[in-house]
DNA sequence: CAGATCATGTAAATTGTTACATGATTCT
DNA sequence: AGAATCATGTAACAATTTACATGATCTG
């Protein structure tokens, strides 16, 4: 249900677009949020054109088609973001490791710990440099959707970055006080 | 993999339990983080027992079996966490709400919003719950899992919430630049 | 003894990933 | 001409959800 109405918010905001647009659209404004590949998405339209939710505005070369929302379709979208309680739980393989983390010795967790910020970073200027992108279509007339979303996303990951250094510290200390020979030192033998 | 690993990690703190027993302890633990269906679990179950992952413990009246983590298994998780680079991406309602938010009306935009609010207040409430439930456990020498994917938990319920209070004064201030008759009174219309 | 909870499974449908397959167009 | 990118699909497999199905045990 839910690539269903990422892509019918999509077709909402541009006009048209074909499988390959979208495709593309996915990769680059919502995969942090909601990602599909093609093989995904191109079934996900034959059935959405087959339930009306969009129609084809034109058919280019080999099969090319460009689709647009139909009425319906954007009453769904519509109907889904005001009736639907979306559920809370996220199902993240960084909260999994987030989980687990205790079962490591200690400096193998700072490991963990530091692989995490490095990746999060990584992803943190992968978020920034979209919202810069983002920037310039807010001066057209196009509804600024994602902005939010891009918003909290890179709050998140300050978050991420906050949360994994407070988390490191407290390893430290933790360690400290099983082996009180100054430090983590007894978590560096193995 | 993934449910697999949380299993393990589970099995591994606990020494032994029934299929039962991790169906309850994933919903009483995890399910904010990765959440699975008893008809997921006990398959799942019978895979890692094939593989060696797991060895049967115990087995009791009408096929309750207890399992526990064998040497492998141990293994698996450690080398998971040392070595899986998790995928950032979230996958989650919440954040498609977020992003489609800029499709509707400023009044129905605040309306969602207030949901999300109540919602994760809920869910907020629910997360401190489970941390004073935990706090016991740490006494004793069980491995405090979980604790770090806990606190990560509710630091994320709390962004939520200022999030979702920062967005709606940028709704009602956007909405007041288009019908600047003051506040956002060019949005209650419909 | 009725209702809650314990306890375990299977089946069908949906959703998502990875790999396979093909061919056109554009740029250098 | 060869590489990059445009462009669309299918197949096989894995993960997840929802529904079906059954029966034991415990509590009031």
């Amino acid at each position: 249900m839910s690539l269903r109405i990422a892509l019918l918010g999509l077709l909402y905001r541009s006009g048209s677009a074909s499988g390959y647009d979208l495709a593309r659209s996915v990769e680059r404004s919502i995969t942090h949020i909601w990602s599909a590949r093609h093989s995904q998405i191109y079934p996900e339209l034959v059935k959405m054109h087959q339930d009306g939710a969009i129609r084809i505005e034109a058919e280019g070369p080999r099969g090319r088609k460009i689709y647009a929302i139909t009425e319906q379709g954007a009453a769904e979208v519509r109907d889904w973001l005001l009736d639907h309680r979306p559920n809370m739980s996220m199902r993240s393989e960084w909260a999994l490791q987030a989980f687990l983390l205790p079962l490591l010795e200690p400096d193998e967790a700072l490991g963990v710990l530091e692989r995490m910020r490095s990746m999060n970073r990584t992803y943190l200027d992968f978020l920034v440099e979209m919202e810069r992108n983002l920037r310039p279509t807010f001066l057209a007339r196009e509804k600024p959707i994602g902005k939010y979303a891009l918003d909290l996303g890179i709050r998140h990951a300050r978050l991420l970055d906050e949360w994994a250094a407070d988390t490191a510290v407290e390893i430290c200390r933790d360690a400290a006080r099983v082996s009180p020979d100054g430090g983590a030192s007894g978590a560096r033998e193995r």
